[in-house]
DNA sequence: CGTGAGATTGAACCACTTCAACCACGGTGG
DNA sequence: CCACCGTGGTTGAAGTGGTTCAATCTCACG
């Protein structure tokens, strides 16, 4: 029934930096060779369920995914965004506390769940960056915090925007972007809403304000350019020197 | 100018079993034991200032300290509460992302910064529990994101008094509370605006109204009765098997 | 082409904010 | 001992940003 991918060499991983596996040397590496199983799945594939155990650990290798929570009468809140070299799984707890859905065609690099908190019990270097990356998304989501209680729809929209550009930008290993940026949009306008604490109506609309105030181009539905970084950053209430963004 | 308090054992310790020593062996203790000192500060006291370095880490032994960022414009979020056993510091980096204030009389159990980064590359037990603590406090922070981006005003309260009247019984070791719990408010009205991103009237306002509905009583400034858990928990829009509340 | 899902736009509404007045209480000094 | 502030909290009335409801548009895919 699982249609398992080929293993590929870790050192060939496009995330071998910026994974668990960050840290680990070579023969650390291939340890985690022979445990671990790739997995690639389609859009719209549930990768784990609020409440429900939890098989398999994972890297996201390729793709897109959003962590988010349903409430009884339909609202959504997207808590955070993956994007590859994010972490899917709580070491110590075999049921996942939110939805984690694909939002696009997705490639796993997993590890059965006894096993991968075997790994972590017995390898410093899986566990020291493990908690590294953990302090980095906390903070992360932290800092969404701030946009989600205290910032304007157009504020949230833009932080958004510049926050994926960011992260987009950091995958390929480049430096702060300014000036003209694409930003490919992994998702659509309702899971913006649901991420951002707006209606689908709203994006819309926002989306709209910055074009016609000349901060960004729409090319297409999935796709947004951004004409001006430093002016939307300061739409977002970044002041340059300020605080992050997210 | 700093004036130290004595130093107490670890065993006599409030927060022993809870706090980052909680998985620690009597001769890990020892050591912790060399290396930690108390201090203790009035209410008010900056704990720590967003991107200022941070000489010491600590553990909250005693008392109740925020951790929020304020934008240019003087609006401000709350991103957590910290009470007695939560560990405020970042290892792997000199800074922290937030302001911290102690919002009543604070007790901290501290460790130089370097030291106490040591003392993590060293001691697995205390690496192991900073990673539980902190996939704990990311899952708490992210619950918080969905209370902020998705929950109206009224429901914002509620998540907030019964979070609170949890954590308050969580640290006295009682088990899940229900009909009548008094909560004491560490804080403000202005900070509880700040924490659940709403002003100060709409604050007011949701008490009193909740206060009128029967669900609450407010013998004092900073006292809640919650007259009803189950009802409250209702308000928050946890039907009581779904979701968490934070 | 025709269809339908997703996106945009418009208009009315409402929850929360803003602005402003008033109240309660604790501390201070006459 | 009590009038006088001052601070923090409550309440009221008006304003507004975002939602809701609804119509129209776009474009990918039969």
């Amino acid at each position: 029934m699982t249609a398992h991918d080929p293993v590929i060499a870790c050192g060939n991983c496009p995330i071998r930096h910026n994974a668990i596996c960050a840290e680990c040397e070579a023969d650390e590496l291939s340890m985690l060779e022979r445990a671990k199983s790739y997995k690639t799945v389609p859009v719209g594939t549930p990768l784990a369920r609020a409440g429900e155990p939890l098989s398999h650990f994972s890297s996201l290798v390729k793709g897109c995914a959003a962590m988010s929570r349903t409430l009884e009468d339909g609202r959504r809140q997207t808590v955070g965004l993956l994007l590859p070299s994010d972490f899917i799984g709580r070491p110590g707890r075999a049921t996942s506390p939110f939805d984690v859905t694909a939002l696009s065609e997705v490639t796993l690099c997993r590890f059965e769940r006894t096993a991968f908190e075997r790994i972590v019990r017995d390898t410093p270097h899986v566990a020291s960056r493990l908690l590294t990356m953990t302090l980095d998304e906390l903070d992360a989501a932290r800092d969404w915090a701030v946009v989600l209680g205290r910032m304007t729809a157009r504020e949230k929209l833009a932080a958004f925007l510049l926050n994926l550009a960011q992260r987009q930008r950091s995958i390929r290993g480049m430096a702060r972007p300014s000036g003209k940026i694409l930003v490919a949009l992994p998702m659509s306008r309702e899971q913006m809403g649901d991420h951002l604490g707006l209606t689908i109506e709203t994006i819309s609309r926002q989306i709209t304000a910055l074009r016609k105030d000349g901060l960004i181009e729409v090319p297409s539905r999935q796709d947004i350019r951004i004409l001006d970084y430093d002016a939307l950053a300061f739409e977002a209430g970044d002041d340059g020197d300020g605080a992050p963004i997210a």
